[in-house]
DNA sequence: CTATCTGCAAAAACTTTGCTTACCC
DNA sequence: GGGTAAGCAAAGTTTTTGCAGATAG
């Protein structure tokens, strides 16, 4: 089946109209670029990648359009320190592998995590969602060079 | 046993030398003020609650020196999404709960969250630390008013 | 038609940097 | 003394905001 298909254009239209938000060429350009990458792309790596497709493209639109699919819950943002906003277009509960070489993010999936909840409430904390952050050295950068590999 | 009392500013005089870092007042009255709030503070919040204690000190320094204490490992980061830069001074291994409505950053600690591991190693991906992220909402925000309660 | 959205540019927020003086070791 | 660190202020980055014209529904 086609679990790993990408969603059509249309199912991102689809969401769009369902949250409410008018659907524009820049704005299904741009929510289709973070649902096509694993990146984690930045606002800036957004724009770039979006750019040839959509002329005329500013970066505030960039930001504005990735503040509007985070508010309405189709996208998600992963914060790192020391770096820019980076986005999520994954809507699958998943994990994070974070190299802290080359800051690469990998997504992840693990059965052991998906279930996870404190074994006590803590202060009446309701949990929501859970994520698990794994940081250490990637595959690149545990062999090759110790240095920076690429983000 | 002391198990949960906080460590002498002696303590944290000889963290410091061991990691090379020179001993100076506003040092250790930023990394004291860190290591003795449970707040996740920004560098602004250890400004303000520091400034009385060294008159002088400057925003520049408070920054300059979280981020040295950050690079001796003495102190971590906690990145949220469209926030600033939060610290955290407990250096015992342990896990958050982050509350999506007045933000506040709750330290836990849970023995099945301890020992987590992916189940099988992604693309060569050497674990080093592991971090549990609990969102939801806050006991006060829970009950009480569903509105902004207080960072 | 009307509410939203876009592009542009200015402004704000946050953080880093450069340099001189002061201080720890 | 020599090398770090502090203070100050300027500069740099990143992100937000305001507004006029364009556009989706």
């Amino acid at each position: 089946m086609g679990a790993f298909a990408p969603p059509s254009d249309a199912a991102l239209v689809e969401r769009c109209r369902v949250a409410g938000l008018k659907v524009t060429p820049q704005r299904v350009a741009i929510y289709r670029a973070l649902v096509a990458t694993d990146a984690h792309p930045t606002p800036e790596d957004v724009f770039h990648a979006v750019r040839d497709a959509v002329p005329g493209l500013s970066l505030g639109t960039v930001y504005k359009t990735l503040d509007a699919l985070e508010a309405a819950g189709l996208v998600a943002q992963v914060a790192l320190p020391n770096q820019a906003k980076r986005y999520d277009g994954n809507r699958a509960p998943h994990h994070h592998l974070i190299c802290t070489v080359c800051h690469r993010i990998v997504d992840f999936t693990d059965p052991a995590f998906d279930a996870l909840a404190p074994s006590s409430p803590i202060g009446g904390f309701v949990a929501e969602r859970v994520e698990v952050r794994v940081r250490g050295r990637c595959g690149a950068c545990d062999e090759g060079s110790p240095e920076e590999n690429h983000g």
